[in-house]
DNA sequence: TGTGTCACCTGAGCGC
DNA sequence: TGCGCTCAGGTGACAC
């Protein structure tokens, strides 16, 4: 599932394919991906654009284009944005680009959970999701002290005040399991009960499980694959997701899986407290 | 206002 | 072999 790794990855593979090419034509197959302007209009305004930047916020890929303009994609669940030299004939071809080098942007995404917008720089507050995302957990502005505050001030559990995008931007179910297994705090336990110490563990296991996943590039479990349609290799070091009912690679403990918040959560009963 | 739950969506895996 | 059920999870809408 595409997370902050993933889609930084995604990211970095297509910027030195993407930038100074323009966008020759949009083909849609499925409208209701695109959810600003209106499909017409999103094929009309696209056509003829040249890729200025290709920049991440959170998860929403952010490909900037000239004219002030912003084509926003968000690859949900099974979304994958792949630059190949031919069209893609795969069966959930949902979008696809021909660029103006004769090569194609293809949009496959099996459950259709992806969402596209193209909205001028100054609109793109409407998208509720960018507008309201906390910190990119890898930059500055992600700070300790702030941090610790949203959590004490939330009885929610810790586990979901992390998928929560206003806390913490990019974090998805797969990371927020490995953090907590790597701080040794049960995810079930509420944001308010967590010591400044624990908190401070966490903030680092944050960092730490996200870079680990860049370097890997990616976690892929079924679906993912970059902007060049390679698979991750982060899969084969997770601590704790997907791993329900094996052994704690730390203590040895068999793992335990229960549903947080309609989630598939595991974690080690004898590390995580 | 804060929090929890559910729908959206398709395919894999499983039991019968 | 085929059918039906459950599960996978990011996000927005909705209920309490």
């Amino acid at each position: 599932m595409p997370e902050l790794p993933e889609v930084e990855t995604v990211r970095r593979s297509l910027e030195p394919r993407l930038l100074g090419r323009s966008i020759k034509q949009a083909y849609i197959y499925l409208p209701r991906i695109i959810k600003k302007p209106d499909a017409e209009s999103f094929t009309r305004l696209l056509a003829g654009r040249t890729v200025e930047t290709v920049d991440r916020r959170g998860k929403y890929l952010l490909i900037r284009l000239a004219g002030d303009y912003t084509w926003v994609v968000h690859l949900r669940m099974t979304g994958q944005l792949v630059y190949s030299e031919i069209k893609s004939e795969h069966k959930h071809l949902r979008l696809t680009f021909e660029l103006d080098d004769g090569n194609w942007l293809n949009f496959i995404d099996m459950r259709t959970f992806g969402s596209m917008y193209l909205l001028s720089d100054d609109r793109l507050d409407e998208i509720n999701g960018l507008k309201t995302m906390g910190p990119e957990p890898l930059e500055d502005d992600f700070i300790m002290a702030d941090f610790y505050q949203r959590l004490q001030g939330s009885s929610r559990a810790v586990k979901n005040l992390l998928l929560d995008q206003t806390v913490v931007a990019g974090l998805g179910n797969i990371y927020v399991d490995e953090a907590l297994f790597l701080a040794g705090i049960h995810p079930s336990r509420g944001g308010s009960s967590l010591t400044e110490e624990e908190a401070a563990k966490l903030f680092q296991a944050i960092k730490e499980v996200l870079q680990k996943g860049i370097e890997n590039r990616g976690t892929t479990f079924r679906d993912y694959v970059d902007g060049a349609g390679a698979k991750g290799k982060n899969q084969h070091t997770l601590n704790v997701y997907g791993r329900g009912g094996e052994s704690c690679s730390l203590c040895g403990t068999k793992l335990v899986k229960f549903r947080l918040g309609g989630r598939g959560t595991v974690f080690c009963p004898d590390c995580q407290k």
